[in-house]
DNA sequence: ACCTTTTTGGAAACCGATTTCATCTATTCG
DNA sequence: CGAATAGATGAAATCGGTTTCCAAAAAGGT
């Protein structure tokens, strides 16, 4: 600890060291320069004797590159942003990328303090989920801004959106929200009820959509005062759960916007002795642990996170190199039944 | 999209544009030499007017710091790190430190890989969870390495470690887990087992040492086949709970390593009715979401992450600073009682 | 043996900031 | 009123890499 500011080696030590000139010692560094069998490893073996670590903010500088990648979400307490960064983040490894994380806790002013510092930082690329980039409602001065940070390959995680022309990879839905109310029906099932973020949040206001829809197709009733607002917490779920309950009549099922609202309105029914699925089913979205710890265990819709960050991994590198030429990609879900909505024995 | 290779604005071009020289542009942009109020305020529309972004990298070469902190985490799908994390990097913006977040995935090697990655992108220091600074028996080679890093300000943050001597902030757990087993006996218990990790991870060693302890001191009964292995995940809670059912006799609480394996406890129960809190009591350890979304909420001891994560990041602020006094730093928890342990009415 | 081509490696410029040093101007003081 | 001091600013060196450009050496062809 007392020995801190020992001078760092540089190229220059190693070239000195090795008899040869700092340019040689770089072009065995970087490999892309051919360098004699003999020389090169003289070198290797003083970079390995000094513990060389080459400076990575010298040679950013230089070739204008980091190598690092900026990742916003809104909170990462979150299992579903978690996970998405856990799998981005194996995938960024295997092509030598690291990223900044950072939330943005929803907050807009902050978004935009984090893009700029990333921007100083000279990340390579911009991963975005939440915030503005999933609204149906901000001011255009902050769609400005992404255009702005379009500049360097930025690649957004969301539900489609239409305001929004950058680089995108979403979730693909809309057949699993079918296929959910399909088996609800299976399960004799007759009315839904969904507890929901607001509309101006654009995921919510396309599962919203989309619930409608299907309940629509499949003959299930769905009546407006079903279609409960609230955030996407558990809290949130509680707290929507018990205004569903105050409706004249109550739906024999509810669809939650996440498993956190899921759980949460999983609990109320706990709490107030309603039978789930004897009562009410209840349903999730995005497949976190939350959903097995839960009991019944809850039936959801399963994101894919591995094959999903990848793509989105995959797409933020082919915008750095500028070959990326789709502009969105979907990526799968399932629906995964469990008990929460498992009332008839096969 | 198409026109990104848009050559970045420099200081020199601020230089040019307000006609001063690059050196008081830097002036005006560091702040700490004097400028007239005339040439400021020429050179702060210039600023402006060109969008200028100061590169973080030519100025972390020269100056020797890059205001980025590296974090290492076993799994940020873990609930417990992605909360420290999410403190962290609030406390962290504040002072404008800005962090690279890796998973470890509790693979040496990779570890070691990515405390390579952060010394070359020079880092301003490193916090590390899990891996080798949470284990009692890993090679002496690896724990020369974290002395190694030592050099760059790291924090460590684990349950206390007598192997490992750099600044650590600890869970000061012997309490919680004294009033923990106090509470167990004043429901009537009178018999305890232990999911918990294996021995050579230090965390599971500490905890499964006090909890003996505090079942002595308390007279609860705690055998040695009760005390089942097991990883940290709500699979291996079921699992282990499998294996303790076998047991001849079985004790009348649980108590877990964490707030995942005591989901994984009680989702075994469920599945085999057993009632919980009546026949079995089931405690978690770290106060996740998982605690509230669980039938009943389960008892646990919450760790003060605010907190926590704050005492982190001044450590390892002061660190970088050279100011550091500590070297180790307790961090509170307390128990929190929910409906798993529930089992009188008061 | 001589000329051409290919390898190899060094000198120096460059990336974009900061900072030291020196200069010039303005102010203060005896 | 001249000397001393303080304040503002520019020139140039520096941080530690990469890369271009060129020269020397080696290899190949006739």
């Amino acid at each position: 600890m007392g020995n801190r500011p020992k001078k760092n080696v540089t190229i220059y030590d190693i070239a000195k060291a090795a008899n040869v000139s700092p340019a040689t010692v770089s072009r065995v560094l970087t490999g892309n320069a051919r360098v004699s069998e003999e020389k090169k490893k003289l070198i290797m073996e003083q970079i390995e004797m000094y513990d060389f670590k080459p400076n990575a903010l010298a040679r950013g500088l230089s070739v204008n590159k980091s190598f690092t990648i900026g990742f916003i979400v809104p909170d990462i307490k979150n299992q579903y942003f978690s996970t998405v960064y856990y799998e981005f983040e194996k995938y960024a490894l295997k092509n030598n990328y690291t990223a900044l994380v950072a939330n943005s806790q929803s907050n807009y002013e902050r978004e935009s303090q984090l893009l700029n510092m990333f921007l100083e930082k000279r990340v390579d690329g911009i991963v975005l989920m939440g915030g503005r980039v999933d609204t149906n409602s901000c001011d255009k001065k902050y769609y400005e801004e992404i255009e702005e940070i379009n500049k360097i390959a930025p690649v957004v995680i969301t539900s489609k959106n239409e305001n929004i022309k950058v680089p995108t990879v979403y979730l693909d839905e809309e057949q699993s929200i079918y296929d959910l109310v399909s088996h609800l029906k299976s399960q004799n099932c007759s009315s839904v009820g969904l507890l929901c973020g607001y509309d101006d949040i654009n995921v919510s206001f396309i599962r919203r959509k989309q619930f409608r829809e299907a309940c629509k197709f499949y003959g299930l009733e769905m009546r407006p005062e079903w279609i409960v607002d609230g955030d996407f917490s558990i809290e949130g779920g509680i707290k929507a759960m018990t205004k569903l309950s105050q409706c004249l009549k109550v739906p024999d099922a509810v669809c939650c916007i996440n498993d956190m609202v899921a759980a949460g309105a999983l609990n109320y029914a706990h709490t107030n002795n309603i039978d789930v699925p004897g009562d009410i089913l209840i349903t999730g979205i995005d497949g976190s642990y939350i959903c097995e710890a839960a009991y019944p265990q809850i039936t959801t819709i399963q994101v894919e996170y591995e094959s999903f960050a990848r793509k989105v991994c995959q797409m933020l590198i082919d915008s750095i190199n500028q070959t990326c030429s789709k502009t969105e990609v979907p990526s799968k879900t399932k629906v995964i039944v469990r008990g929460s909505t498992r009332r008839i024995l096969k």
